[in-house]
RNA sequence: GGCGACGUAGCCAAGUGGCUAAGGCAGAGGACUGCAAAUCCUUUAUUCGACGGUUCGAAUCCGUCCGUCGCCUCCA
């Protein structure tokens, strides 16, 4: 059973999808004006992680994820650099495919943009107007936020509260203070639609609730996105996909917690963010991911390169396991000594019942990289052991610790495992280092160390490690 | 001003009523090794921001205070 923490409910939850092993997701994505920074990543990593872990519990998602690709801030940068917004906008669009990919996000099920689908919009606010729900100033369209009488639910506040501590400009034509855009009507030379109201662009929130419901249905499963969108905008796509709809609109609301720099927010507006393309100069995919990973999603994050490098030396440690693994599995058989075999299963056992547990309850990363951790040392005290000499059902034990640990660390965490390590996949290079393996050792039994050392250092610098073990010495790329 | 979150070892971080407070990084000592790498063992919080309270029992519940941060405006 999964329970995941909804911001609607302000509590855990049994996770219960509208229909049984489907289930229906979306995420807010980015304005595509700029590149992403570290911020924007983490809800990307962390709604991966939570999609692949439903999929691996065998639910059927449909995963959705937005792009803003008309929006202020575009048609502001288009300006600046002289060229077409949406070419600016598509522009980024492919950047962002590039550090999703290197951040091992896999890749959604459809990415609607706005600029597709204005003519969704403008049956919603129509719709919107004719229940009475929006109303039309001088082209533009508001929703009447005093009209929906749920206005607040998701971020716990009442209209009163807000109106008192409102920071908010007021706009006398506006029939209340929060009234917020549907649609915008455009300034000579901006990008714009025709509408019944003239010239214009949707307002930024009413594309999540027509796009999400297009693709997913009135009702669905889980909306998610970082927690600085609870209010407004997903406040907002509550009201008018509600009032749109009749049906309530997402069932499970999820919000990761922000990224800090010095325990301040990363944010455009501080100036203090680092762009995802900037760290991987430094980090591995992988190793930024697993950081993203190693706190529980709804936690603040505190963001240095010093704790992307301690982050780097733990993700090592599982590597490594995962390398000895697959060095001890391209050995063959010997005459076996017992039931370490059966000791590998155990702790197989144990690592899948620890890690779905953490998993189960609200996706505790930081758990279940735990459980991999305890994994990762029963499996070198196996077999690092003096008296370890693998049967063929300890061999068979092996693999079933392999493909377990590439399937959770791996398929579900995103660590990047190189199968192909030191498997038989390039044979030409495998028999080539047996062959400088099997010098070096004559040349170890003759105390020729300065031949040794070179074979071990110039292999090195060609990327390849060997390391010495009771056993013979194992090798592994770096 | 309104609402909310957080404060656990040198660092990162689980744990939200009950065995000796997970796990990782760093440090110290040791084992293995020709050296190295990897690995293993031991060690590192009588204590969970402070002070009170509830309880047989609290890091975990309640209160007060201190500190940090966030949302209320674009923001992941």
């Amino acid at each position: 059973m999964i329970k995941l923490y909804n911001t609607l409910t302000r509590q855990k939850e049994e996770f219960k999808p509208g229909e049984p092993n489907k289930v229906r997701m979306y995420v807010c994505g980015p304005t595509t004006y700029n590149c992403i920074h570290l911020g924007n990543a983490r809800p990307l990593v962390v709604f991966d992680t939570v999609r692949r872990y439903l999929k691996y519990k065998g639910y059927d998602v449909l995963y959705i994820q937005n792009f803003t690709d008309i929006d202020d801030k575009i048609i502001k940068r288009a300006n600046e650099e002289n060229i077409d917004a949406r070419a600016l906008a598509e522009k980024y669009i492919s950047e962002y495919f590039k550090d999703a990919d290197a951040l091992n996000v896999k890749r959604a099920d459809h990415y609607p943009k706005v600029s597709e689908h204005i003519d969704d919009i403008i049956a919603a606010i129509k719709k919107l107007i004719d229940k009475d729900y929006a109303y039309v100033i001088d082209g533009d369209v508001y929703f009447n936020v005093r009209k929906y009488e749920d206005y607040g639910k998701l971020s716990g506040r009442s209209l009163d509260e807000m109106k008192s501590g409102a920071r908010v400009q007021i706009d006398e034509r506006k029939k209340d203070p929060l009234d917020f855009a549907l649609w915008k009507s455009s300034k000579p030379g901006e990008p714009s639609w025709d509408s019944p109201w003239g010239k214009g662009r949707p307002g930024w929130h009413i594309e999540c609730s027509v796009m999400s419901t297009k693709y997913l249905g009135e009702t669905f499963d889980i909306h998610g996105g970082g927690a600085d969108l609870i209010f407004p905008h997903h406040e907002n796509e509550i009201a008018q996909a509600e009032a749109c709809t009749d049906c309530q609109f997402a069932r499970y609301w999820m919000h990761n917690g922000f990224i800090t720099v010095n325990k301040e927010k990363m944010s455009k507006s501080l100036g203090n963010f680092f762009l995802v393309r900037e760290i991987l100069q430094k980090f591995s995919g992988d190793t930024v991911r697993f950081y993203l990973l190693s706190t529980h999603y709804r936690s603040p994050l505190d963001f240095d390169n010093e704790k992307l490098a301690m982050n780097e030396k733990s993700l090592q440690r599982i590597k490594n396991t995962f390398a000895l693994l697959e060095q001890t599995l391209n050995k063959k058989p010997v005459a076996g000594n017992g039931d370490s075999g059966n000791r590998i299963l155990k702790s197989v056992d144990q690592l899948v019942a620890d890690f779905e547990s953490a998993m189960d309850d609200d996706f505790n990363t930081a758990l279940a990289l735990a459980a991999v951790f305890e994994f990762c040392k029963e499996m070198n005290i196996t077999i690092n052991d003096e008296s370890f000499r693998p049967d063929k059902d300890t061999l068979q034990a092996l693999e079933k610790a392999r493909d377990t640990l590439y399937k959770l660390a791996g398929g579900i965490l995103g660590i990047i495992f190189k199968a192909e390590d030191t498997a038989a996949s390039d044979d030409l290079v495998s028999e080539l280092v047996q062959i400088l393996i099997e010098v070096r050792q004559n040349a170890r039994k003759n105390k020729d160390w300065t031949t040794a050392d070179t074979i071990r250092d110039r292999l090195k610098e060609c990327g390849i490690i060997l390391e010495d073990s009771p056993q013979g010495t194992r090798w592994k790329k770096s």
